[in-house]
DNA sequence: ACCTGAACACCGTTCAAGT
DNA sequence: ACCTGAACACCGTTCAAGT
């Protein structure tokens, strides 16, 4: 709700960091970017970086909802596509995200902000899987563990090198499971 | 191969190392665990560490294998147990090394080493899921994917917070599709 | 309200020196 | 061969001071 040049310009500084600490953190990874380079990306002093955000943990956060922003009008463009071919989508979207995924992991012990994020971030997931499995005979249940393994084998997928092969194969499968009526 | 007074106090000195690593790493963290820690706890000064390793990511491994060993010597004690009784078995006996298995995940873009370790990890886990798929009648490529999602999904239970309820569902349900012969 | 220079405590790691 | 004290470069973060 930027009210006057003051606001704009202040919302304006924010997205400059924002954007450089959500390329910075996706090409070299959590841990191997440090404040001092996302300060010198946004043509700030480091420390005017803890004027916006708490800490470092509280950074990556706003850099995790940038990317799922992102990701968000991404699937609303393909959601006529066969189901292997959007859960294929969805992997290559995450693919250049896919540190991030083990670093969310991680820092899940060290940070409640992160662990807050983890927990909507996963609600949402659930939601999209929960809305394909609709009218499939699924009782609530059922639909919530399949959204669940779902998103199991999609991090497995981000989280662990395979080969060219084994990704398609593994979404196949996958799809053809969640097509699958109930008994 | 200890073969006289010098090598042993050699490996007294190292096991006393990579106990007080793994103890560490596994109640704080990897990151949480600082070399003057486990230095501290093994009554070593923090340099003489790299005199036995090579660096942090090298201490991990030594303290992951020890972990490893352990889990092998479990599971051969459980080998007559229903299927998703093993599993429910293997997760507790990860769980409390749970936050290694992110740990491991987000160093592998960053040590070789871990990247090494992990491999191996991964295919020593595929052949014992796959020896547990033996003679059910799958063709070798598809018990070679039924081993990749068994393992994805405990690596999701290991990394994601749950409930007491999805827990065992979730388990009793890959334990079905394990079982299940092919069609 | 916003930004900075300087400093703080801590980190993994190295090196020269000891035994 | 094994171990150490001292130092190095870097890290996230804080604080007092500026506008």
């Amino acid at each position: 709700m930027a009210k006057n040049k003051r606001d704009i310009d202040r919302q304006l500084k924010q997205t400059e960091i924002e954007e450089a600490a959500a390329e910075l953190f996706v090409e070299y990874g959590y841990e191997a970017t440090s404040m001092a380079m996302i300060a010198a990306h946004a043509d700030v002093a480091p420390n005017t970086l803890y004027w916006y955000y708490k800490n470092k943990d509280e950074m990556l956060v706003a850099a995790l909802n940038r990317l799922v922003a992102e990701f968000l009008t991404n699937i609303a463009t393909i959601q006529d596509q066969p189901l292997d071919q959007q859960l294929l989508t969805v992997i290559e979207h995450f693919e250049e995200a896919s540190k991030l995924v083990a670093t969310v992991h991680a820092r899940l012990t060290q940070s409640a902000s992160i662990r807050d994020w983890h927990k909507q971030f996963h609600l949402m997931l659930d939601a999209v899987f929960i809305e394909k499995l609709n009218s499939r005979g699924l009782s609530a249940t059922q639909a919530k563990m399949m959204a669940t393994v779902g998103t199991f084998i999609i991090e497995g997928l981000l989280s662990n090198p395979h080969t060219k092969q084994q990704r398609p194969s593994v979404l196949a499968w996958l799809a053809d499971l969640l097509s699958a009526k109930a008994p």
